[in-house]
RNA sequence: GCCGGAAUGGCGGAACUGGUAGACGCGCCGGACUCAAAAUCCGGUGCUGGCGACAGCGUGAGGGUUCGAGUCCCUCUUCCGGCACCA
């Protein structure tokens, strides 16, 4: 493609961000640079950072992300990969109709503003995206195709109805997100929050968790840490389900529990069911008390981290049950720790094995029975201890005396089966996905209620379901249900007047799909085409650790659902998986007289520090002294964030890129500091003076040997590509740094080590600070040496280290005694072993500490150190 | 509570596969330039002792394996992420 001809760029004697990044984004997009099309004839490589919601301004999140994904991209552009890096929007959820009620706006000219904004910015960041894909999670032409998948999933039973738990505020009458509630109670109304079952539609993910488990194994490029969070959510566990008879008004019935320790079955003393269990109810028809229990543990908020934390609580149901085999009579209870959503929502209570049984039956004067031999002995004495957990002998247990932990659970097994009671069974802890939500900005469900014909999916010619973009929602329920326009219609089916769904998806199925889409984002007559078998799978995703599970879990369930749909042929969408860390920043408080705490910005605190530069004391602008409140996550009640695009007005785009990328590696946090944006800015400033300065006519002296300079610059490479491939780009942006230094030494004209190092330097550093990158290589030429690349640097082929290069005659090795490090030598290259032992023990100083003591032993590491042991 | 991480100078971080701990940068100290300041440039900088060559100590705490441990194993502490309706 020829480069677009523009006057030859003259190199100011000043760097000048703003001037050469405008530049630099105005070439490529006149070139357009970043446009991707299918090609097979080149190795794809599919790059993407995970989309934003639009919330207003980019934050240090999202350029930290970007940025990581920008350098990805750019590095494999000039590796030769045919790149595809898209951008779009996470568009529907719940700020925006936050902000639609603080503001009085609708959340659809809210949303799009916010897009304009941030899109605004990341052109100004000169990321190398592809615009021509660019998408919106809240456009018709996209949602549309998630209403077309779910009518899909809905005749194939993938997609079915049934209740489901929410957060209800009984003020406000209105479901509530579970960050919509604080402490147990409305955010907006302050109103104790109640548990509330409705009919909501599922996506039965459990079909596919053998397969979600399973793929794990084949996905090398993914972290260790995420596949073993995702392995644990889905939680598959075998163990047995089996019965306890029960008679209820004189009726037979059977009260059915799954463990994983059917080992300790002779240990059951009691069983204990949910609040939500059947048994729970009728006994609080009986009882009073327990009704008023049943209540309880109703009220409150739905969040699991909550409920595990509450104290340990349960009450008699009134009814006993027969052990399986023992034929003992069992109590039942009714029980807070018990959740319905998991298993048969009832448990076998074994106190003497399991933790909280035992908290449980210590508390209420329940039996406990050892029966397994653990390693602190037979018997269970108070308190706990987890080695009455571990596995062992079953003791007490009459004819499985004696069995290991499995033949155990063989035995029981087979005889509960003999007796219909129980059988052995695969338990999952990964549940259905509830995607109804009961909101406005969201992607309608596609469903008619029928009078007559039940639950009716949308035909395809009526999709999409259109979501009206006027309304302001005012947090009393979901205006979509106050609609008649909307709500009122006819059945698919029979044609007689319906009701339409007004609950929207949850906003987690938009984003489970949408890097299929950016291969087609144009495509109207079908939700993915042949492109998308192009490009899929993504070869490398980045986005923070946060969405280890859900987002992850689901995209890879989608990415089954749609290749069932026989629209791929792929069954995982990611291939590599980076998972970046967050950005914090320090937070400065001070409590003003009236007793209010005010937090103060950190570009507004002055600290003292003391000779060795320890802060030791902080104060604002005006003298005020102000408490240093520790590092966290940047944030609005801290005002601890920093804009971007401050950054940006005040240093330039590459100032920004190459700090975040050198403050730290993609996977920590990274800790934000201005003084440290200022020494990168110092850094870009000084590559241009080095280049201005070879401009100009009249060579200074070289004081450093060219061989070393070469042998540095070509070992600094060497370790930066090796850097590269591990992701760990904060070292690559230290060899950068490396490398002028080592060019500002030998300090040369332009003559053949510098101009070298230079189109090293510069390429190696073009995908992290592209503008001044490309500017320099124009001013400097480096086309003339690389006609392949012309005036851009990022058609020039990636730098390799030259093996001359990295020859040395001789190698320095330490000299250890015993392991205490006691002085080096040089040897040459190739020197034997007792060379090198000879000319080890020939050192003064190590000669101070082995004299008179005997050599036991010699560890030679070659080209690194010798260890003498004495 | 459960699951998953992290911890190295005053600060961010580096250290290959168990082999010189502190690369690179920030901050700080000293110097050059300047009427002065900013910017820029040069030198120093883990802690303790010593004029010094050097020596002792040192990678959150405690133990272990090894010729040798920031790195491997065990126990613990603190901080961070997720927990299914924030995205």
């Amino acid at each position: 493609m020829p480069t677009p001809s523009q006057p030859q760029a003259r190199l100011a004697d000043q760097y000048d961000p703003q001037a050469i990044e405008r530049e630099a984004q105005a070439f490529w997009e006149s070139a357009r640079s970043f446009r991707s099309t299918e090609d097979p004839s080149r190795p794809k490589f599919y790059c993407l950072s995970m989309f934003p919601y639009p919330s207003g301004k980019l934050h240090m999140g999202h350029v930290r992300n970007y940025t990581i994904g920008d350098v990805l991209a750019r590095y494999h552009r000039m590796r030769g990969a045919n790149v595809l890096q898209p951008m779009g929007w996470d568009a529907f959820g719940l700020p925006a109709e936050n902000a639609a009620m603080a503001n009085n706006v609708p959340p659809a000219k809210w949303t799009r503003e916010n897009i304009g904004t941030m899109k605004a910015q990341l052109r100004s960041l000169g990321f190398a995206l592809d615009w021509e894909r660019e998408l919106a999670t809240c456009d018709p032409r996209y949602y549309v195709w998630n209403q077309w998948l779910f009518t899909r999933l809905f005749r194939k039973g993938l997609a079915y109805k049934k209740t489901g738990v929410v957060n209800w505020d009984p003020v406000d009458q209105t479901v509530l997100a579970n960050e919509q509630v604080i402490d147990g109670r409305g955010w907006r109304t302050g109103a104790p929050v109640e548990k509330r079952e409705i009919p909501m539609y599922f996506l039965r993910i459990t079909a596919y968790a053998e397969e979600l488990l399973a793929a794990l194994e084949e996905l090398p490029g993914w972290p260790e840490q995420v596949k073993l969070m995702q392995k644990n959510w889905i939680g598959k566990s075998e163990g047995v389900r089996l019965a306890f008879p029960y008679e209820l008004d004189s009726e037979k019935k059977l009260l059915w529990v799954f463990t994983t320790r059917a080992d300790t079955l002779m240990g059951a003393t009691f069983c204990a069911v949910a609040a939500e269990h059947p048994i729970a109810a009728w006994a609080a028809r009986r009882d009073p008390r327990i009704a008023a229990f049943v209540e309880e543990c109703k009220r409150g908020a739905v969040m699991e981290a909550d409920l595990a934390q509450l104290e340990k609580k349960g009450m008699p149901a009134g009814l006993s049950c027969t052990h399986p085999i023992s034929g003992k009579q069992v109590a039942v209870w009714v029980a807070n720790y018990v959740l319905m959503g998991y298993g048969e929502g009832a448990v076998m209570a074994v106190p003497a094995h399991d933790e909280r049984d035992f908290a449980f039956a210590r508390e209420y004067g329940l039996p406990i029975q050892p029966v397994i031999r653990h390693p602190a002995g037979d018997k269970v004495p108070a308190p706990w201890k987890p080695e009455y957990a571990e596995y062992g002998a079953c003791i007490n247990s009459g004819k499985y005396d004696g069995l290991p932990y499995q033949d155990a659970v063989d035995a029981i097994a087979a005889d509960l089966k003999a007796k219909g009671l129980g059988e052995k069974q695969v338990q999952w802890r990964l549940r259905d996905w509830g995607i109804s939500r009961q909101r406005y900005w969201g992607c309608p469900i596609p469903i008619v209620h029928c009078p007559a014909c039940g639950d009716v999916p949308v035909r395809d010619g009526e999709l999409p379901v259109r979501l009206p973009e006027h309304l302001v929602p005012d947090g009393t329920g979901n205006p979509l249900a106050k609609l008649p326009e909307f709500y009122e219609t006819s059945c698919p089916a029979c044609s007689k007047p319906a009701r339409r769904e007004t609950d929207t998806m949850d906003t987690f199925v938009d984003s489970s799909w949408y890097f299929a889409r950016y291969a087609c984002p144009d495509q109207a007559g079908a939700m993915l085409d042949e492109r998308a078998r192009y490009w899929m799978p993504v070869d490398q995703y980045i986005g923070g650790i946060e969405h280890a599970i859900l987002h992850l879990l689901y995209s890879r369930f989608f990415q089954r659902l749609m290749r069932d749909e026989g629209l791929l042929e792929v069954s995982e969408p990611f291939t590599n998986l980076l998972t970046q860390g967050m950005v914090l920043a320090d937070s400065y408080y001070f409590d003003t007289p009236e007793g209010r705490r005010d937090w103060v910005h950190p570009s507004e605190v002055e600290v003292e520090r003391d000779a060795k530069g320890k802060i030791v004391a902080a104060k604002k602008g005006d003298g005020t002294p102000v408490v240093f409140d520790g590092i966290g996550t940047m944030s609005k009640s801290k005002n601890n964030g920093v804009d971007p695009q401050a950054l940006i007005d005040k240093y330039g785009a590459d100032t920004a890129r190459f700090y975040i990328i050198f403050a730290s590696p993609p996977t920590n946090t990274l800790e934000w500091s201005d003084e440290s944006v200022e020494g990168s800015y110092r850094f870009l400033k000084r590559l241009w003076t080095y280049c201005a300065r070879l401009e100009k006519p009249g060579a200074q002296m070289v004081d450093h040997p060219a061989k070393a300079t070469r042998f540095e610059i070509h070992s600094v490479l060497k370790q930066a590509n090796y850097d590269l491939s591990k992701h760990q780009f904060n070292t690559v942006a230290s060899a950068a740094m490396k490398i002028l230094n080592a060019l500002e030494r030998f300090a040369g004209g332009r003559n053949k080590v510098t101009e070298e190092g230079l189109s090293i330097l510069l390429r190696l550093l073009s995908p992290i600070t592209p503008h001044v990158c490309h500017h320099l290589w124009r001013a400097l030429e480096f086309g003339k040496q690389f006609p392949e690349a012309g005036e851009d640097v990022m058609r020039a082929p990636w730098p390799e280290p030259d093996p001359a290069a990295l020859e040395q005659d001789e190698v320095e090795l330490v000299v250890q005694v015993n392991g205490k490090l006691r002085g080096s030598i040089r040897v040459p290259r190739a020197a034997d072993r007792p060379a090198i032992e000879g000319l080890a023990l020939a050192n003064p100083n190590v000669q101070k500490f082995v004299a008179g003591q005997k050599v036991k032993k010699v560890v030679v590491v070659p080209g690194r150190l010798v260890n003498l042991v004495v």
